[in-house]
DNA sequence: CCCCAGGGGCTGGTATGTAAGTATGCAGCA
DNA sequence: TGCTGCATACTTACATACCAGCCCCTGGGG
């Protein structure tokens, strides 16, 4: 396990920690900041953090450090070697693919039961929810996007009365947004993200379980098709060589 | 939210943390104990916890306490209200079916894999399993039974090349078997699981994903059937009164 | 020149101390 | 009798201090 050099933990961004991550007790922040941080690989994979910096340059003790890593760890976003340290995890092939089928399982359960439970008034809010989308990727507005996407996957859960889908498949989400962060987003990539969240609600609004099933699938597949290319680009950035 | 009684901690059998949970630090040996516990209800749902008490307990500090509690919280097993206090959940019928919901979807969507890529040597392993329970349910030997159990179900996510699969679902398992530890186990109970972990198997063994999937829907939902009968006895241990 | 032994400086894991906030019970008053 | 307000004894959240183990570098011997 190489070590890219404590040097890069100075290119986080701190301030996210005082941004939209103010809100509860610094062990949470602590956790989104340093969360965000790794997604948006500002925070290199394999890099090697300590708990000390991390305390210091966050402005707090090492405790609430320490149980944000912890929390992470559960997340497989760092690996804490006792007596050595904690490391950015690596992106591995075999870990995406797992956070796509944790996430395709639940989520495609939940558009199922969204398809037989849905209200007429439920569907017109996602019905909006991809207007508002189609207009932010006419202006390019990428990070709008991204909210507007978790909005509707979030929305597919709640109306399937699984709520708590949602927040599981969020947490792995976190891997695919990692990799899909290292491809540069093209503009007709995000519009057929549009397209097909709209043939997804189509199927919903015709009450058809299996159509809805198939095209959600699909559509999150979407994500890993970039994956080989970038491991092409980034080679330091994966733990894994060959396919595993 | 009323207060069972910290003497209740009293009961909880601490001589677990020095038996199968003797492995790594401290910490992790105090979330297993706990986790246990509350599972086996030994730590009533709804009591409340004491960091310093644990720690005493248990024989550590609070640090290691603490963190173990963090783990417990992200799991819903326990509940955190700063400068009030730590509690167990309260059993409730929508966390249940939550739990139910996540495990079923990575299951089924796990055993449909399996279905299509199961080797014969690997289904073999899984029919000498069965077999294995079939002998423990003939002795009552409900705790063996128990562990076998796990081990098919987590053989089945294993030979859909998901190990992960049953990470998560063991982790929402919880939930399922301390509802399940409230109702007496019934030897013709068991029966019906072997006979069901058998269809599944065979339906493998068919190479069928529908059947394997159907099946095994099932059988995962049997484990619910119980639940208005040990609301009804212990009607104190739930936190909702209606249907939620 | 090469190899190996040892010490210094890290690491995470644990223990303990400090601060801030809430429920509770009792004292005193209407 | 019933209500109000304060002192107190808890709680968690956070900060600090200490410990054991590993890495690496360096200096001396072969």
């Amino acid at each position: 396990m190489t070590d890219v050099g404590i040097d890069r933990l100075r290119d986080m961004r701190i301030d996210r920690l005082h941004a939209s991550n103010s809100g509860g007790p610094a062990s949470r922040q602590a956790y989104r900041a340093l969360r965000d941080a790794i997604i948006a690989t500002e925070l290199e994979p394999g890099q090697r953090l300590s708990e000390n910096e991390l305390a210091e340059r966050l402005a707090v003790s090492r405790t609430p450090i320490r149980e944000a890593l912890i929390r992470l760890r559960d997340d497989r976003f760092v690996q804490i070697v006792p007596q050595l340290g904690t490391f950015v995890t690596r992106i591995s092939t075999a870990a995406v693919e797992d956070a796509q089928f944790i996430r395709e399982s639940l989520e495609c359960a939940a558009v199922r039961l969204a398809a037989t439970r849905a209200q007429d008034g439920d569907l017109a809010a996602l019905a909006g929810l991809v207007r508002r989308q189609a207009e932010v990727v006419g202006h390019g507005d990428y990070e709008r996007f991204a909210v507007l996407d978790d909005e509707f996957h979030a929305g597919l859960c709640e109306l399937a009365g699984r709520p708590v889908a949602w927040e599981v498949a969020q947490r792995v989400k976190g891997h695919l947004n990692r990799v899909r962060r290292l491809s540069l987003p093209q503009p007709h990539y995000l519009d057929e993200m549009v397209a097909e969240h709209r043939l997804v609600l189509e199927a919903l609004e015709r009450r058809d379980p299996d159509a809805a099933e198939t095209t959600l699938r699909h559509h999150l597949r979407m994500v890993l098709s970039a994956l080989p290319a970038i491991r092409a680009q980034h080679p330091d950035y994966f733990q894994d060589e060959e396919r595993g």
